[in-house]
DNA sequence: TTTCATTTTTGATAAAAGTCAAAGTATGGC
DNA sequence: GCCATACTTTGACTTTTATCAAAAATGAAA
């Protein structure tokens, strides 16, 4: 299956780690300063999520874990048929995850924004090839990590064992409110959801992704924004 | 939220368990084999879905936090308001979680059937008000547990762990399975989609319920069967 | 078996959303 | 800043699905 993080269900903590990366962004111009702030925001996110202490020692642990990444604008993280081998965490920048069907429509299936998780988790947990693309909306700069070394960490920091708890129960949470929506929600109504609860969905992705996120045609998201 | 377990994305094992509960249904003529019978089902899920053995007195603590609990067709476990206590596991019958809108329409999230998992996640992991009902479709017998229980039995039941991982799991690859059908596919598709993938459903469950599952009308299905 | 309630089907019609084509509008790469 | 490309809007029309009403079919209880 495919799955964007959403611990962003305590607002709180949505909005530290959003600020963070607008930090990481601002920070950008230097390579040594630029790795301390991408890596500051994954610590931050583990130290605000959980209530376990992150020492210095668990710090270099995770930094030798997850491997900074950048990707342009475009460019694909996973391909369908691909083996995933990594679960991202984005520190700045844009990620969709998408399918596309015999006819060539694509269904995005999930976004992620700074401080969110992305992964083709079927993929990744079941060494299964890939049903979906995952690529860039814009550039952005990701944190990689295999399934196997996160699995180590988890042995070894109680803020990353606890992460994974509740990290998987919130990407149930979540999934589970999407499927509400969709079955129980017409076109309006869903974009009326989608503007209460991800407004910045509508800043930072073009109204072709939206219709696709919504499952509706672009000229159908048209006709409802004009009202 | 809300999640119907679906650890038998390994066919072996939902076919043993699911053979398990005809057994189990077979052999309820009295109390004590019955019991015995019950736990089993659910012995032989954490077996067969993980590679840890269990104890017997593993077994022992599992039957003490598990409680066996009989519920009549129609009878609610859970109501919309309700702060959810328990995580069910299906021995034999039906249940099924649904929300109902300002219309009064139902909408039905999950059904869960012998050897599934059924519960409202988001109400049980963040003790908030249930936005579910949860209720029996036929007469069912279920074993309920605390998350509070289970996150005891887990220190204790490596089977346990490994079973809460893969679970978690299992929830988000089913339920973003069901994102990507409901935004990707009209009416005809779900219904074949469905048939594929759940024939059963549509010998334990009404046309009503499976109208609501798909995300349809009545009306829509009974048209849709015609072809 | 008969009866009553519920579920399913059918038909006519309405509303919602999709399709196709074309005209505007942005915008990112050079 | 310009151009090519992609994105968004608009209009006319089609298809899909919902709605409403009523008739069959089913099935559970007396």
């Amino acid at each position: 299956m495919a799955a964007q993080s959403t611990l962003n269900d305590p607002t709180a903590v949505t909005e530290r780690t959003e600020s963070h990366a607008i930090e990481s962004v601002s920070i950008r111009s230097t390579v040594e300063t630029h790795r301390d702030g991408s890596y500051k925001l994954l610590f931050d996110y583990f130290r605000n999520y959980t209530k376990f202490p992150l020492s210095s020692t668990d710090e270099g642990l995770i930094r030798d874990a997850f491997k900074l990444k950048k990707v342009r604008r475009r460019q694909f993280l996973v391909q369908e048929g691909d083996v995933s081998k990594y679960i991202c965490f984005v520190i700045f920048g844009a990620l969709r995850i998408y399918s596309v069907n015999e006819r060539g429509q694509e269904a995005v299936v999930a976004f992620a924004l700074e401080g969110n998780w992305m992964s083709d988790w079927e993929s990744v947990v079941t060494q299964t090839p890939a049903r979906y693309y995952i690529d860039a909306v814009d550039h952005s700069e990701i944190l990689q990590v295999s399934p196997a070394e996160l699995h180590a960490l988890e042995a070894k920091i109680p803020a990353i064992a606890e992460f994974l708890r509740l990290e998987q129960r919130s990407v149930a949470v979540t999934t589970q409110k999407r499927i509400h929506t969709a079955i129980s929600m017409n076109a309006e109504e869903r974009y009326q959801d989608l503007l209460e609860h991800h407004p910045e969905y509508f800043q930072r992705f073009s109204q072709n992704m939206i219709a696709s996120y919504l499952g509706i045609k672009p000229e159908t998201l048209s006709r409802l924004r004009k009202r």
